[in-house]
RNA sequence: GUCCCAUUCGUCUAGAGGUCUAGGACACCGCCCUUUCACGGCGGUAACAGGGGUUCGAACCCCCUAUGGGACGCCA
């Protein structure tokens, strides 16, 4: 048995939770049955992978206790097998569905599918391609080509009649032919789109689970039928519930920490992140709360996964952790980890520039930098007075901010105070006024080390969360000023 | 808009027709322990979304409604 998920790697390099929470149930059914786990990352678009953010998760994943297994290598164009010579498995396998008649060439400009779209949306018809290019003449079709005439390759679908998807967890669900779309598989530059790759790759590495979230039960009759055009067949399937924020929409960055590096920099223990995660949907049959890894692989059933998309909530994963903390660390394992966290050189090598400037003495080093190894800081809403900002100002600021902060892809220094800066001349503030509120939300005081370094270090999520925190102390923004 | 999936305390969940006056955990409240705080111990508040069936009997099966979520890209 060979099960597998794909994971796509963020693009601001950001590994999620999301994914980790995926990998775990994959990892924890794989090893329950004696099988393998094959993780492939997926980015047939390659918008969201650049080596860094690849490594980035599987770093992360790594750092969570989770593994995989290689599987083998079938030469795909991406993934973790980009670098493979075998050539390009997928346009082989498009072209043998065009020729089988189970797929067909579509020249088709995007304007005319926009306009499709905007006409079927104005109309209250379900939305999908309509079929132009269907029927086009072999002749015409040979000629356009010829021409160079920029194409994708769409399935065909069947007109009538409905597909049965049979998931593990939920049972048979029907979904209508007619909710399927004729999916591109083939880009206008020659890229695999990933329903392609997926079908594909999964066959040629023998997968035989697919376990993914909720999100792709709707485009499940696509890959299977894909399966039975290639006369193949289909691994069984399993759609675990998502990941929510406390409001339930799908767990995400706007809303909370999702980062597992955020986790990693406010100090929880990675068996502690791990365990809380397996308890999201699923339980242990004495329904302890507390249990490891190899446990939870040893009482594994998938068929306890529960399907409310639960919230992840992060008071209790911190009850959790602190049980982790008491219980399983002696004092000399307490004070190695303690010491790996805070004061291992990675971390501390970029802040020692920073402080050694503005110290006189080492007792000097934690007043000045400790909220660099703190999570969330007190702050009242006193510290945000400055002499020539309102406090509505500090708030539209720190709004602002707030927003820029969460589009920013690029975390580093130069990008963050590019951006800033250009805000902050936006908005028509001198510099060193507009970045007061910031120094106040990240560091809790203005008398400190720079600030753009400081959110540097910090990592995205934290820095995102201390703004907001920030926001929260001094109300919301659109109160006005009263008092 | 169309389709799909879901729905047990505020939150995570147990519960596979009778053992459910629904159990555990987080959070919250109270008491105890304690020089403080935390930890720990004990106790408490708090839920089967609503309506119809099926059945001797329904949290559990079926239907409808409501609510929430997801999908409808040459993203994944």
């Amino acid at each position: 048995m060979t099960v597998r998920t794909r994971i796509a790697p963020s693009p601001t390099g950001d590994p999620h939770v999301g994914t980790a929470y995926i990998a775990l149930f994959n990892l924890a059914f794989a090893r329950q049955h004696g099988g393998e786990f094959i993780l492939r990352i997926e980015d047939t678009d390659q918008t969201r992978s650049t080596p860094e953010s690849e490594q980035a998760i599987l770093d992360s994943l790594k750092w969570l206790g989770l593994e995989w297994d290689e599987g083998p290598d079938v030469g795909g164009a991406h993934g973790p097998y980009r670098q493979s010579e075998r050539g390009d498995i997928y346009k082989t396998h498009c072209d043998q569905l065009v020729e089988s008649g189970h797929a067909f060439r579509c020249f088709c400009t995007s304007e005319r599918l926009n306009s499709l779209r905007a006409e079927q949306m104005a109309n209250k018809q379900s939305i999908g391609y309509d079929g132009h290019c269907l029927s086009l003449d072999p002749a015409e079709v040979a000629q356009r080509i010829a021409a160079g005439e920029p194409h994708v390759v769409r399935m065909k679908v069947p007109a009538e009649g409905s597909c049965e998807v049979d998931d593990m967890l939920r049972g048979r669900i029907d979904i209508d032919w007619a909710q399927v779309d004729m999916q591109v598989l083939m880009k206008a530059d020659g890229m695999p789109t990933y329903h392609l790759a997926n079908v594909v790759d999964d066959h040629l590495m023998g997968i035989t689970h697919v376990i993914r979230g909720e999100e792709w039960i709707n485009s499940a009759p696509k890959h299977l039928l894909l399966y039975k055009y290639f006369g193949w067949d289909a691994p069984a399937l399993c759609h675990l519930p998502l990941l929510r924020n406390p409001d339930k929409s799908k767990l995400s960055k706007r809303k909370n920490p999702t980062s597992i590096l955020y986790y990693q920099r406010m100090g929880y223990m990675a068996e502690a992140v791990l365990n809380y995660l397996a308890r999201m949907g699923w339980s242990m049959p004495d329904e302890r709360e507390k249990f490891t890894r190899q446990e939870m692989f040893d009482n594994f059933d998938i068929q306890r996964v529960s399907l409310g998309g639960p919230i992840f909530d992060i008071e209790k994963l911190s009850w959790l952790n602190g049980l982790w903390i008491r219980e399983n660390l002696d004092s000399e394992a307490f004070a190695r980890r303690f010491q790996e966290w805070a004061l291992n050189s990675d971390y501390l090598s970029p802040i020692i520039p920073l402080i050694q400037p503005r110290v006189e003495k080492f007792s000097d080093v934690v007043p000045l930098a400790g909220f660099l190894m703190a999570g969330m800081l007190d702050l009242k809403e006193e510290a945000f007075t400055h002499k020539s900002l309102e406090t509505e100002q500090v708030r539209r600021i720190l709004q602002f901010s707030l927003w820029h902060l969460e589009a920013q892809r690029h975390w580093d220094k130069d990008a963050i105070f590019a951006e800033l800066s250009a805000l902050g001349k936006a908005m028509d503030f001198k510099i060193r006024d507009f970045l007061f509120p910031l120094f106040v939300a990240i560091a809790g005081t203005s008398a400190t080390v720079s600030v753009v370094d400081s959110m540097q270090i910090l990592g995205p999520d934290l820095s995102r969360a201390r703004v907001r925190h920030a926001l929260n102390v001094l109300g919301a923004a659109s109160k006005k000023e009263g008092k």
